[in-house]
DNA sequence: GGCAGTCAAGTACGC
DNA sequence: GCGTACTTGACTGCC
């Protein structure tokens, strides 16, 4: 088990999702904005090196605008250098790393316009992660997407459009579980797509078809072929207290956590915490994992 | 320097 | 049919 945060540190004085308005495009502003995320992508990589935080959730604003049409630059050629150095850095660390295309991105849209931009956001996804010479158990996770009034229709039409995607992003992609579709769902798409299921705690306690957290995860593990895509990916969050029900908690809840592991036993994953105070959680849980089998030996 | 309004993108939902 | 929430950090213009 590697325990991590996505996107982004506090601590650390940089972000690595610097972006600007699409207004004010020019090809020197992406540069300069690429350049510094990438150099805060390195700063943050190695702080989490140093605390023994071994999965990281890459930004989708490391570079903006990369599916655009406004962005005709060959990022990828002038940036090669930086990606391969970083991706060395987390091959040697033994580190995991997905990331996460926003709301936008829907493979299942009923409108081929949609599709088409989305699976060049995916592509873009699939570049970097090429660029830094991960092998396939660096994902891109995604939501199964709307429903459009027809939930079957629109639960077949992701198999179908998953079909449709290069090999690049196919080989990386990951669904998530979500309000809409919980993992019920994904499982069904997961057994005909063939593609493994990323299984989100939180979402699973608002939406769910009466499966307890110990026979999702049997169901659900299954879907990861530990050769080529690594362990599973769960992410992982509470509820905030007195918020609207879906809402983050702020800092990580211990008794929910502690009990959360336990009932995972014995299932080995790789788990992201989505809570907002980020890198801090983080080190919260290892602290609070130390003991528990899986983490073992993996402290700095 | 600080604040409020806005930001590429889509969908669901309430009126 | 239309407007707004979703969710959220950072940009931008204004003072």
């Amino acid at each position: 088990m590697r325990i991590g945060y996505p996107c982004l540190n506090r601590s650390i004085g940089c972000t690595s999702n610097r972006t600007f308005r699409l207004k004010s495009y020019t090809e020197e502003r992406l540069i300069q904005t690429v350049s510094s995320n990438l150099d805060c992508l390195k700063k943050t990589l190695l702080y989490n090196a140093a605390k023994g935080i071994l999965f990281f959730r890459i930004t989708s604003d490391l570079v903006p605008f990369a599916s655009h049409p406004v962005c005709k630059f060959d990022w990828q050629s002038y940036f090669s250098f930086q990606f391969s150095e970083i991706g060395s850095f987390i091959r040697t660390n033994g580190m995991r790393i997905s990331m996460h295309p926003d709301q936008f991105t829907l493979i299942n849209s009923v409108e081929k316009r949609i599709f088409d931009r989305s699976s060049k956001e995916l592509l873009y996804h699939a570049e970097v992660l090429d660029l830094m010479g991960l092998d396939a158990s660096a994902k891109i996770q995604i939501h199964v997407g709307g429903v459009y009034n027809d939930r079957d229709a629109s639960l077949h039409r992701f198999i179908r459009r998953f079909g449709e995607l290069d090999n690049a992003i196919a080989r990386r992609l990951v669904v998530e579980n979500d309000e809409l579709y919980p993992v019920a769902d994904c499982l069904r798409i997961s057994r005909e797509a063939g593609l493994p299921v990323l299984f989100d705690v939180f979402h699973h306690s608002v939406s769910n078809k009466g499966e307890g957290i110990p026979q999702a995860f049997a169901e659900f593990a299954p879907s990861w072929d530990p050769n080529r895509d690594g362990i599973p990916m769960v992410d992982y969050s509470s509820q905030l207290p007195g918020g609207r029900p879906g809402m983050h908690a702020r800092s990580i809840d211990e008794g929910d956590f502690l009990s959360f592991l336990s009932m995972t036993m014995p299932h080995d994953f790789d788990l992201m915490l989505e809570i907002k105070d980020k890198e801090i959680s983080a080190l919260r849980a290892l602290e609070l994992a130390s003991h528990d089998p899986r983490l073992l030996g993996q402290r700095p």
